[in-house]
DNA sequence: CCTATATACTGAAACGTTACAGATTGTCAC
DNA sequence: GTGACAATCTGTAACGTTTCAGTATATAGG
């Protein structure tokens, strides 16, 4: 039996199971066992290598456990690189990092460019085994990549819902509570004729908006002006100059709804362009990550999406999927807040 | 010799060496060198080999590599998750995740809090031996993570320079050419006493702009008005309250310069505070990393920082450094572009 | 006293890769 | 025909971990 620190320990300087069996006089085999709490390893044993780990600051090796288990302890984020633009990304990698610090987890990142087939990068991670637990955005009502990854068995979680008849973990905003809420909102200023920047059609939470947009305008009675020709995802210019458009026109839109705080600057811009005047023509409710809209203008109507919070609870479900829990348990809403006029700080 | 395909082959699918060896008739030995081209291998034998290989979709497991070599293929980067809020972020991973799409490198995204010791997650990466690279920023003149990185040899790349006699990579963005530029086009205007938001004291790049700003300031003769009890990590609210101050004083400011976005946001808040407006009682000169201040204000002057750009030219630089080129010839400037008054979009 | 059983530990093998130290050919010079 | 040498190929060991199939010791039952 050979139990002595090889040359290459000395080198490196990093202990492994063999240092730690070395200087306990035990097997690397109970030092193993012992560090997870096998139940046939004494209690002293135990308590014993379990010191002497931490005293000289052992830590498993990743490729070591990663080659004989298959575990990665990896989290992979898969992002689209030009959609997500308008950087929420960043709360949302904040948001999973915070849940993932004090596990041994890493956050992969994991971009896809529209170009590509989104499945791709999924596939590219389940085949090579990269990845213990996925996150995927931009969800779409028919996900083939929640799909994919359900025939694998590999757990994830989506930012947004399907609607498929399968059940797996999921974050998402209450966009229906959203849009409705600020149709009633602008119903109650007295806004009659409203218009609506929804999501891109293929995601998920565009019906969702959509429905909560629809049902809020029957029940208060009011009417849809038609702006669907542009979605949050078009650029800035367009979405500016659709608005001018449509502010120009006899029947215009006296409030607007919009789904993100980038493509409202676009809509201010534009109802400016027409030369109407924000809170007095039109009213604006939107969506916003940080509170940085009421400095734009004040009679800008807002809602925030924390996407931190999002992050957080997307990490806590794909873990909570890795862990074994049932990924029908796994699911979370988040409810919006109240329609939020502007108010000068104190 | 034994080169048949074990059961656990079978099982998983995913070709390994082995399996090459197998259908091939060679070697794994052999096999391995023929996929990397070494000398010692037949020309038709290498040929052969990388097509099979081609053919199922081999791809080498990192696991087996990173054991047997330590070659982990991961890029690390390094984020503050506090100051690094306003969310260029985002760019910054799009940036290199441009650069290492087609290496076979992955990007892992290693967080550290305000209360930690920024050196904390260094340790951690080079101690666990978790990246080949890495990528830090809110660089310090004097930076203990580029010291105690370039002592361990691990490859690194910083966002913004240090100051210490020591050659490392970096990508920096010309500080001091923006605060002096803006400046002179501030003093082109007619503006004669010029407040300074600025970055950090403690970041090298705050005293690129401070050096930039004094210079031109002398060069032009026109003086400043102490704004130095915030910076823009400061909260919106404490800018915004300073700004309003330093307006209401008789000898105020008539140009302010604006290292960040967010923070330009809420100098203009502060100005229409004091009942001041913008573009008549004072300009206002303002980084920005999207094009959307102009949507803000038209009023505002405005100077473009790619950040996407610079998360390419620190990848670039920290996998230069890992495939053997001089720290030395790393290193890039971005040149700030002119400083931009509003231009409607035809 | 012998056997059965539980307790506490152990070495060997394997995951997939690469480095090392050969082994097997064939060719050429003499 | 022999030795030297280059050109190709090869098995073994090792990286650090966990799993499998044990082994040794003590305790208890009869």
């Amino acid at each position: 039996m050979d139990r002595g620190r090889s040359k290459d320990d000395e080198a490196t300087g990093r202990p492994t199971l063999k240092t730690l069996a070395f200087m306990t006089g035990l097997g690397v085999t109970t030092v193993s066992r012992a560090l997870k709490d096998a139940p046939e390893i004494g209690a002293e044993t135990r308590r014993r290598v379990q010191l002497v780990a931490k005293q000289i600051g052992y830590r498993p090796n990743r490729a070591g456990v990663r080659l004989r288990t298959g575990k990665t302890n990896v989290i992979s984020l898969v992002l689209n690189t030009e959609h997500e633009i308008m950087s929420f990304v960043s709360d949302i990698i904040y948001g999973v990092s915070e849940v993932i610090a004090d596990t041994p987890y890493h956050l992969i990142v994991t971009p896809y460019s529209r170009s590509q087939d989104p499945l791709d990068p999924i596939r590219y991670l389940v085949e090579t085994g990269s990845a213990d637990g996925v996150i995927i955005s931009r969800t779409q009502p028919n996900d083939p990549r929640a799909r994919y990854m359900l025939e694998r068995g590999i757990p994830f979680a989506t930012h947004g819902r399907t609607d498929m008849g399968l059940i797996h973990p999921y974050h998402d905003f209450d966009n229906y509570a959203f849009a409705a809420e600020a149709v009633r909102h602008l119903a109650g200023i007295g806004r009659r004729r409203l218009a609506l920047l929804a999501p891109p059609v293929e995601l998920t939470y565009y019906r969702h908006t959509l429905n909560g947009f629809t049902d809020a305008l029957s029940e208060v009675g009011a009417s849809e002006i038609p702006f669907n020709t542009v979605s949050i995802d078009h650029s800035i210019e367009q979405i500016r100059m659709r608005t001018a458009q449509v502010m120009r026109r006899d029947v215009r839109p006296d409030g607007f709804i919009s789904s993100a705080a980038a493509a409202t600057l676009a809509i201010v811009a534009g109802i400016e362009d027409a030369g109407l005047k924000l809170g007095r023509d039109v009213d604006v409710v939107s969506k916003q990550s940080s509170e940085l809209l009421h400095l734009f203008r004040r009679e800008l109507l807002v809602v925030n999406e924390n996407f931190r919070l999002a992050g957080a609870e997307l990490a806590r479900s794909v873990l909570g999927w890795i862990g074994g829990a049932a990924p029908g348990t796994l699911q979370s809403l988040s409810v919006p807040s109240k329609v939020q006029a502007y108010r000068h700080p104190n």
